[in-house]
DNA sequence: GGAACGATTCGTTTATGGTCAAAGTATGAA
DNA sequence: TTCATACTTTGACCATAAACGAATCGTTCC
């Protein structure tokens, strides 16, 4: 076996990863750092299940994405910020001058959205500061990066506005963690918590979800409701 | 025709135009920011004249390259820092930490070395100031950009070392121009008599030729003449 | 246990694209 | 003009790898 130790020749391997049509789409559906299915990321790349499988596997080989399983999902997702910042520099490339993949997507996509499950844009990050600031979620330990804590402050709350935390923390899924928002640069809050609030701001009509995207819309009542109860003007 | 209009399918054909290893090794080549000819791409590609011209069209295509026709040469570089920005977020993944392209180069490269034909690196550069400074060299007409004028002073001076300008001036390429120094990030003298400095300072032996790079090795005998003559300590 | 589902592996087909020899084009030198 | 050099284009060949159906593996839910 011959092995190619030279820069140029580790830099075409992952370019060639990087340059296949289906991977390339599948790639880029992860910039917006939340994890997909297999499945998920097969009708993203207009391939089969199969052929799905086969491309992550490759991608995942050359470390550019990462995977986690969770029963019988396994979940994919881009293996780092640096792969993220190489996707945008050959985004830079590829767009002209009109690069910036992200404000690419229609501005509402900005303000809210769902990310997975859970409540993404400005306003999932705004929560989310909030939610520290407020001393609801507080940085877990060093050893589970980017995982949350709720304190008992935060149980309360989260309580009264009708989540049910025991519930939400027996699903089999992380709890809270730090979610990446690409278009904010910033983290939100996912996990099961974050699902949570997500299912209570449908439920109570605080926004409304786009059917054939992941926009979600704000309605006057949840503008009000969210300036009143986390005093954030959205 | 199907016309692919999404930012996916734009990064797809650059990375997969970056991702093939003869044409990486043509890139990674380019990444010190001078021009080479094709014949001289095929070498460090290790594909014949043939192959690297259908690679270097196809880089040119996607704007990773551009193309200079200067007499029966053709120079490729690097078609703007943007280029070697995207190549360097992939080396970021490719070897880990290990990035920055040029500092990997010996530091003694960045002394003294040949480009292409004529001197770079610091003591090109320096060089280059100190000819402006003098007085020898001038920025050209705004509509030739990058040449330089030889003054009156400047050709007497040149003459005085014992470079024929006369003859210099006849050879079919352009006269004297600004190269930029990638390490350096600032330009040297090109051209024709760039390429008459380098052959004096070679004749005179205030550097000598590494066989097997384009290092050059400044003697002591060339500091002192550099000294006494130029007034620069290198 | 077994049914249902998600995901991967295997085997085969197909086609894209890298390769070079040879011919062609363009420039410079004698 | 003629030759030499630098480079590109063309055409034929071949290897790699992308694609999918079918079979398999692994997990969850009755």
């Amino acid at each position: 076996m011959n092995v190619e130790h030279y820069a140029d020749a580790a830099i075409s391997k992952i370019a060639a990863a990087i340059g296949e049509p289906a991977r390339a789409r599948m790639l880029y559906c992860l910039m917006d750092g939340h994890a997909r299915t297999s499945t998920e990321l097969s009708v993203v790349a207009e391939v089969s299940p199969a052929t799905a499988s086969v491309h992550l596997n490759r991608l995942r080989m050359e470390r550019l994405v990462k995977v986690q399983a969770q029963g019988k999902h396994r979940f994919y997702s881009l293996d780092g910020l640096e792969v993220a910042g190489a996707l945008e520099g050959l985004s830079v490339l590829a767009g002209g001058t009109r690069s910036k993949f992200v404000p690419s997507t229609p501005s509402r996509l900005r303000a809210a959205r769902t990310c997975y499950d859970h409540l993404a844009g400005a306003v999932g990050v705004s929560l989310h500061d909030r939610f520290q600031a407020l001393g609801w979620i507080s940085a877990g330990a060093k050893d589970r990066a980017g995982a949350y804590e709720l304190t008992i402050g935060g149980t309360r709350a989260f309580e009264a506005l009708g989540i049910d935390i025991e519930m939400t923390r027996a699903l089999r899924r992380r709890f809270a963690c730090a979610c990446l928002d690409w278009s904010e640069r910033r983290p939100h809050v996912g996990g099961a918590l974050g699902a949570a609030i997500l299912k209570l701001a449908l439920k109570r009509k605080w926004v409304v979800q786009d059917l054939d995207s992941r926009a979600l819309g704000i309605t006057n009542y949840g503008r009000r409701e969210i300036l009143n109860r986390f005093g954030l003007r959205v």
